[in-house]
Parts: structure tokens; C-alpha cells; sequence
DNA sequence: ATGGCTGGTAGAACCAGA
């Protein structure tokens, strides 16, 4: 009997001002697993109960005040495998969980990076690449069918900003992201679900800018946030949409949500 | 300029997001 998985990733920028659109979110969709990024919130006060009320009884939290933070909310079982410190600095970016049939499901927030793509005058911009370095070194090494997804924070084809002339420069799409990105995915010769389901030069993007007066009119998107398996998993996915709609919906997170269907 | 918002936490003429 094949088990059929809905794996989602969203970048929710703070779980406790998006409560009611991750409720939304989860009744509408109801995906098995949900995993967020910028939880914005500290482990003992994440509002665990609403979604365990929802179906959500397992979940796997890694918060700090502030900033960042990722959490796994599952319908079905999930076990903690490691919790990895890419940038070296405590900051809490990743969590990585096995599910019962083995496969491993690594969440993750790669940092932004700042304004100057430009190591040597933005340190934000350094502890980015050198993040995607470790990440390489990790990946180098995975033995075991996993599914990488998060926000990745770059967006590495041309098609996927919405202006390659005017985002070369800009730290997200810049020409040394893009590299390391690349040599990331070759890294496990990962294969991008996103681009899988809709080949480039399609328009796909999972993320708008809050700034913009009217984010679908003026549609300066960019494919931020990814959803990557491992080779043998690639014909496992049978199903995978970025949901647009919830960029629109009240007092919305920047990112929208990836939706992917397995049958494994 | 593309264009000027958002959240958390502290009580900012802030910081971070990207």
C-alpha cells in the first residue's frame, strides 16, 4: 500500500501574528506535515495547542526570542534527528526529523544575508555563503532519502526573479549565491521539485515584497523558498503548487506556502 | 528609486527581513 504524504514549507514571519491564516492554512489544506520558518518565537510559548487541536500532535520546536526560529507541526509521527548550526553563531535556522519510513525531512532558514553582497563590508552577507559551504560539506555526506525545503533565500534562475537585469546585484540573485547554491544541489545532486513540476522559463515565485502598494499588480516576486529531494525520491512527488492565494489573505507573511504531494 | 512595509521587543532617531 503506498503511503500518500502532503508536505508544506512556509516562511511565516512570526507564528503568533500569522495565527489565524496557519489555522486557515492547515484547515484548507491539511497537509501531514507543516513546516515553518521565522517562527519569531521562544519553544515554551509557541502556540502548540491551537495546532494540536488541529490534528498536530507532533511537533518539533526550535525557537530563540526574536528573530528566525523553524518548527515541524505533523499529523503523522516524527522523530528529532539533529538540530545543525550552519552559521556557527546559535542562531536557529534548522531542524532536521526522520519519519517512520525512514526518510528524513530537513527544514531550513538560510539567512538573507543584508543589503551589500559584499563579504568584505557586510559580515551578513559572509556568514550567508559560509553557511551554504557547511550546508555542502552536509549534503556531501547524506546516505539516506531526505527532502530538503525551506526558505533558502535565493533565487537562482533567471526566471525565477522577476527582473534578472535589475536583481543581479541584488543580495538574493547575486552571481556568488547562485554558485554556491548550485554546487549545494550538486552536492546531493538534489532535485528541484519547484522546477520539476514547472519547468523554467515559467514564472514561479514564492515570495513578495511587503513594500510593493499592490504585491500581485506590480508581481516583483522572487523564488525564494524551495522544496529538494533526493534523487530516488524525485518520482515520488506527485503533486506540488506554490499556494499564491495566501500572500493575499489578512495581514499575510511576505512568503507564500510550497505544497508537495508524495506517494511513496 | 521598484518603493517605502512588517514583526518583536523595548520602550528607539531599533533591528532584521531581502
Amino acid at each position: 500500500m503506498p503511503q500518500n504524504l502532503k508536505i508544506a514549507s512556509w516562511n511565516i514571519n512570526s507564528v503568533r501574528a500569522r495565527l489565524d491564516i496557519v489555522t486557515r492554512f492547515l484547515t484548507e489544506e491539511a497537509p501531514d506535515i507543516l513546516c515553518l520558518q521565522e517562527t519569531k518565537v521562544v519553544d515554551n510559548t509557541f502556540p502548540g495547542g491551537i495546532f494540536r487541536q488541529l490534528g498536530y500532535n507532533h511537533q518539533i520546536l526550535h525557537g530563540q526570542p526574536m528573530h528566525h526560529g523553524v518548527a515541524i507541526l505533523s499529523k503523522v509521527p516524527i522523530r528529532e534527528d539533529d538540530r545543525l548550526d550552519w552559521q556557527a553563531n546559535g542562531e536557529a535556522r534548522h531542524v532536521g526529523v526522520r519519519l517512520d519510513n525512514g526518510i528524513r525531512l530537513e527544514n531550513v532558514y538560510i539567512p538573507a544575508g543584508g543589503e551589500e553582497p559584499d563579504r568584505t563590508i557586510n559580515p551578513k552577507f559572509g556568514q550567508k555563503l559560509d553557511f551554504l559551504e557547511r550546508m555542502i560539506d552536509w549534503a556531501a555526506k547524506l546516505d539516506k532519502p531526505t527532502i530538503l525545503t525551506g526558505d533558502f533565500n535565493i533565487a537562482p534562475l533567471e526566471s525565477d526573479v522577476w527582473s534578472h537585469k535589475q536583481l543581479v546585484n541584488v543580495v538574493s540573485h547575486t552571481p556568488v549565491e547562485v554558485d554556491l547554491l548550485g554546487r549545494l544541489q550538486a552536492a546531493h545532486n538534489w532535485v528541484d521539485i519547484g522546477r520539476k513540476f514547472y519547468p523554467a522559463p515559467q514564472r514561479l515565485y514564492t515570495w513578495w515584497s511587503y513594500r510593493a502598494r499592490d504585491w500581485q499588480a506590480s508581481d516583483r516576486g522572487r523564488r525564494l523558498d524551495h522544496m529538494w529531494v533526493s534523487p530516488e525520491l524525485a518520482d515520488k512527488a506527485t503533486a506540488h503548487r506554490v499556494a499564491e492565494p495566501c500572500r493575499g489573505w489578512m495581514r499575510p507573511s511576505d512568503h507564500a506556502p510550497l505544497i508537495t504531494e508524495f506517494s511513496f
